[in-house]
DNA sequence: AGCTACTCCTGGTAGC
DNA sequence: TGCTACCAGGAGTAGC
């Protein structure tokens, strides 16, 4: 599931391939991956330049300039599998590439999607299409200060509303139940009841655990996932308790338990992340 | 307002 | 070995 450290790497490995070019060529393999309606997506991206590429939440967005003036945008999301890597005009198409962008510079950028849940789509207004999302978790005003009154505007349970991109975007099930459980909260903890001393250890390792990701160019969490460059990230070494159902927390030796919350599967230490609050003493 | 269920998809795998 | 059934899940939507 690539989340913001994987769609930040695959940001930072294309924009050198990619910015600066401009679509010479668009071949739509499946209609749905590019919004439904492949000749009009083609009308917004043949003849246009890429003038930048930046990541907002798990999207990323292709900034497109005509005859020197603004005009829309490509933005992608991965969603499950997918992957956009750039490869030589003579290179083989694999069975799952979606889209296909020839380049002015004779290379290809490829969407490739087994699972087909994943989009690049052409908007007029990127600004517009984006702007339901919340703030980026590395960037202001996100902070403890800031979560804590977040989390007590709104009365939900921590996992879903960590999840939700209108709240704080880029996170995913995989950062967030490593967030919690790094700041020790459980994730059936009613929002409104989360202290600001545990909002601050929680921002901390939102923020923490991001960088951290990020520098390790994410997780590869199965046989998908991979970078631009084709290469694993090496996050997933890292993970606490994703995925490591029955197996020792790594702080307290408990077995890691999987429940499912929201349809979602959910990775938690009982121990080290209790329902309610541990009494604080003196 | 917040919850659950459902949809979209297919490769991997558990179970037989 | 080969088959089937089920699982993973981000985001959008519908219904309560």
């Amino acid at each position: 599931m690539p989340e913001l450290p994987e769609v930040e790497t695959v940001a930072r490995l294309l924009r050198p391939r990619v910015v600066g070019r401009t679509i010479v060529g668009a071949d739509v393999r499946w209609a749905r991956s590019v919004g439904g309606r492949a000749r009009s997506f083609a009308q917004g991206a043949v003849g246009a330049r890429i003038a930048g590429l930046a990541r907002r939440a798990k999207y990323l967005r292709f900034d497109l300039m005509r005859a020197g003036a603004p005009a829309g945008a490509l933005l992608g999301h991965l969603r499950m599998t997918g992957r956009f890597h750039v490869e030589a005009q003579e290179a083989d198409v694999g069975p799952h590439v979606r889209v296909l962008l020839s380049l002015d510079d004779g290379t290809t950028l490829h969407f490739d999607d087994v699972r087909k849940f994943g989009r690049l789509v052409f908007v007029e207004d990127a600004e517009a299409a984006l702007a339901d999302l919340g703030p980026e978790p590395l960037e202001t005003p996100f902070d403890g200060a800031w979560l804590h009154a977040a989390l007590t505007s709104r009365r939900r349970r921590l996992k879903p509303l960590l999840l939700d991109q209108a709240f704080v975007a880029g996170l995913g099930n995989i950062y967030v139940d490593e967030a919690l459980h790094r700041a020790g909260l459980h994730p059936l903890r009613p929002s409104h009841r989360v202290r600001p001393e545990e909002a601050l250890r929680l921002a901390t390792a939102v923020r923490d655990i991001l960088a951290r990701a990020i520098a390790r160019e994410g997780s590869s969490f199965d046989t998908f996932y991979r970078t631009p460059e084709g290469r694993p990230g090496g996050f997933q070494d890292e993970f606490q308790v994703y995925d490591r159902a029955g197996s020792p927390c790594r702080t307290c030796r408990a077995p890691i338990v999987r429940i499912v919350v929201g349809q979602r599967g959910t990775h938690l230490c009982p121990a080290c992340q209790p329902r309610r609050p541990q009494r604080v003493s003196r």
